[in-house]
DNA sequence: ACAGCCATGTAACTTGTTACATGATTTT
DNA sequence: AAAATCATGTAACAAGTTACATGGCTGT
């Protein structure tokens, strides 16, 4: 968010409305759960960090806006971020926890909370490829689509690995 | 964090030393970075919150201790999160805002930038496929490598289908 | 004497998130 | 007259994170 918010700054200056419609555009269908309010917050804590300078702008006819513009750091910190190739967490940790939670404190069989969850990933899976079917095949969002599709999938086929391995263990 | 702590404690009481090592070792590899702090700091905002209960614990030849037992809503709140199948972030939905951003502002070139990120998410591979080699085969710990080596390779096809995307954009 | 384990915590910061409040203009 | 859009924000909480502080016991 943060991140993304000084991306779009990088390009030119602008306003928190503005940026709010360039995100929801570009997450599509990820991108309506988005809070207006947090793109204020976000600007005002990036302004704190001295990473935007702002500008108060009057409007015939309309509310006044406040412009927000890069500074020198803050274009830095685009670099920064472009150039970084970290990578969003890379295994299901919490769920590993919840099945060691699970077996540990015997409130829940292991198994059936993999299957649980395998329903709701393929639940998921569906919704994912109903709404890639929507979008055009040269879309972005349809891009995006497919690879939480891709991602679904392997995740289902872990759940599936898991279940084997508890069910041979309890044999 | 704040439930699998309440997961652990749902078996048997325990205190924060004995929690943390619990943690790291169900964690393997990842667990090593946990910061014995964030224990009693979770521990503490757990209490404020009703759900386990303390009480000191005197030890001969040893400092005390202070054990924590769930409350009745604590109890409620494991089965609740044990019956709970939501699923963590589904898409690379940051990694695409990076991209979006990377052909917004002109900073870097989208395709070099897929590029770097596949570079990395291959290391991680191999990275993870030689931590499996080293598990047993019926351990947790390679499940759950093999989760995460699963997730990498999907991922990776995926950066394929935006590098394909772009090029085929740009010509 | 020193390392390392046992054991606990606090202060401070960051980020995300949401509920709520305000008010003007434009479209139906 | 009502609804949608333009436009901005605040207060407050939740959760993660880290740096730092404290102290005793155990083995070499």
């Amino acid at each position: 968010m943060r991140e993304a918010i000084l991306a779009l700054l990088s390009k030119e200056p602008a306003h928190g409305y503005e940026l709010r419609q360039k995100l929801v555009r570009a997450l599509g269908p990820a991108g309506e759960a988005l809070n207006p309010g947090q793109i204020y917050v976000t600007l005002s804590r990036l302004q704190r960090a001295g990473l935007v300078e702002v500008e108060d702008v009057e409007q015939a006819g309309l509310p006044d806006k406040r412009v927000y513009t890069l500074t020198a750091s803050g274009r830095d910190r685009v670099r920064e971020w472009l150039s970084d190739a970290s990578w969003s967490k890379v295994a299901p940790v919490d769920f590993h926890l919840k099945l060691f939670a699970a077996s540990q404190t015997g409130l829940a069989d292991p198994v059936s909370v993999i299957d649980g969850q395998r329903l709701e990933l393929l639940r998921r899976l569906r919704e994912v490829q109903n709404l890639a079917q929507g979008e055009s095949a040269d879309s972005e969002g349809r891009l995006l689509l497919e690879g939480a599709a891709l991602r679904l999938q392997a995740d289902i086929r872990w759940l599936e690995a898991c279940e084997q391995w508890w069910i041979e263990r309890d044999s």
